[in-house]
DNA sequence: TAAATACTTCGGTCAAGACCGTAGTGTTTC
DNA sequence: GAAACACTACGGTCTTGACCGAAGTATTTA
């Protein structure tokens, strides 16, 4: 069967920088608008739609019309998993500047990723889950024990939406930290969890999240996990709109 | 973090179509000289001698030079599982000619994923060992039962490679039965015990699997599968050379 | 040593498509 | 109804890079 040229045209619609950027932006979960996405991307709104036409029509993104905005979204969960996999082998890809990040270091503690966590604090938090015996984790998959339900049940955390009888979770290897953190049903609930509880806060038109104090604490007494990051210079994206071809946006 | 471009760039070298064929023959996880390469992937050896280098320089191939010939193959699994991925959101995209298959009737019937069967005996595998217990499986993992390991300790599969407390395993979506087949250790686990058992044959330069007579045989006394593929008139890939731009070779 | 094989480098051609300015359409607000 | 807003369609420019012919470098075979 001829797989090649079609795995060819989805790859090559994520392989435009604007279009890479509209994706990445997107790779949060949340909707946003043609022009929000224009400006992420770095390009003309007429470019701008032309793209997103485009990754509409073979089925990447989802399309909801709501007066005169256009929303998007990833289409499905596979979409974020391409996504992903992409990070992963563009990570452990050449040698080069692998730790070169610009005004990154607030997304390489905590940022989402999909619909779950990434970043230092969620390699942790996997870490101590499976220290402590909560999940079991491998290359292949990870499950959670009764004692991990036990445990997530007294933290209050949601499983309710995920109780088949067993709860599988997903290994999602951590392009910052070159470690898998937790996604899946597991992942979801946790990062659900910390939202509602104001351990960490989405950081504006960015997939970063910053803990609060509420979150130190919580990150702390929970999982013996220093919450708070390192300082630096260099926080928070930088819009910086730029003429010419899809410049590199920081997001 | 410009996590876009990065994902761009590696999305760009897959989304040509020589490259994405080339890469599609070396999902079977076997290695493949230049020239083979160069011609699976329908372009002169200069051509293909550039998109060797490059995917080469970008991690997605590895390389071994043996004399005056070089062998690639996918330099992890990690790329694998991209292509796997990109399969998936290439078939669920859009609707059009979803069941559109050059020759590929052996193929959408058994065929390698890297280091796993797929297709729909593979599916069909998946299904029979969820239905009978031996294994679990959801969308984010799958686990083998104890009667699941002693099922395969009877079968004589050899799972001693992947045995650490729990086999997890991992339920890998099939693009042309659109359903989970088993990818990760117990995956490959079968698959290698079906080569060896010869119950079934890699077709040369291909990545399809023909069920011999024995397969069938022990396919449905094993599994109560019908291992047979329906028979119609296009089998086997057909070799074509054309000039010009990379065009659809039928691998 | 000569010839064949496997692959790479260089140079020039050519097509695809990313980009934006201009000019639209449809929707909301005033 | 007019103006502002969100998005789309069209046309022309310009860069990127895929492609192959010809020539060159290793390596093996004769």
């Amino acid at each position: 069967m001829d797989t090649g040229p079609k795995i060819a045209q989805v790859a090559a619609l994520i392989g435009d920088p604007a279009r890479a950027n509209m994706l990445s932006a997107l790779m949060d979960g949340r909707t946003l608008t043609a022009s929000e996405l224009a400006y992420v991307s770095g390009v003309a709104p007429q470019t701008a739609s032309g793209h997103l036409a485009k990754l509409s029509d073979a089925g990447l993104l989802a399309l909801a019309k709501q007066g005169r905005r256009r929303y998007f979204r990833l289409a499905s969960p596979h979409v974020a998993r391409v996504l992903e996999g992409l990070m992963v082998v563009a990570q452990e890809g050449p040698a080069r500047q692998r730790n070169l990040w610009r005004g990154g270091e607030t997304l390489r503690h905590a940022r989402t990723c999909y619909d779950h966590m990434a970043g230092r604090i969620a390699v942790a938090i996997a870490d101590r889950l499976v220290q402590q015996s909560f999940i079991l984790l491998d290359e292949d998959g990870g499950q959670l024990t009764d004692a991990g339900r036990s445990f997530f049940d007294e933290l209050g955390v949601d499983l309710r939406l995920v109780s088949r009888r067993r709860v599988f979770c997903r290994p999602c290897f951590d392009w910052s930290e070159r470690r898998p953190h937790l996604a899946g049903a597991v992942g979801a609930a946790i990062l659900r969890h910390a939202l509602e509880h104001d351990w960490v806060e989405h950081v504006r038109d960015s997939r970063a999240l910053v803990v609060t104090p509420v979150g130190v604490r919580e990150l702390a007494t929970t999982f013996g996990i220093e919450g708070a990051p390192p300082t630096d210079g260099c926080k928070g994206p930088v819009a910086s709109l730029s003429r010419g071809r899809a410049a590199v946006i920081p997001i």
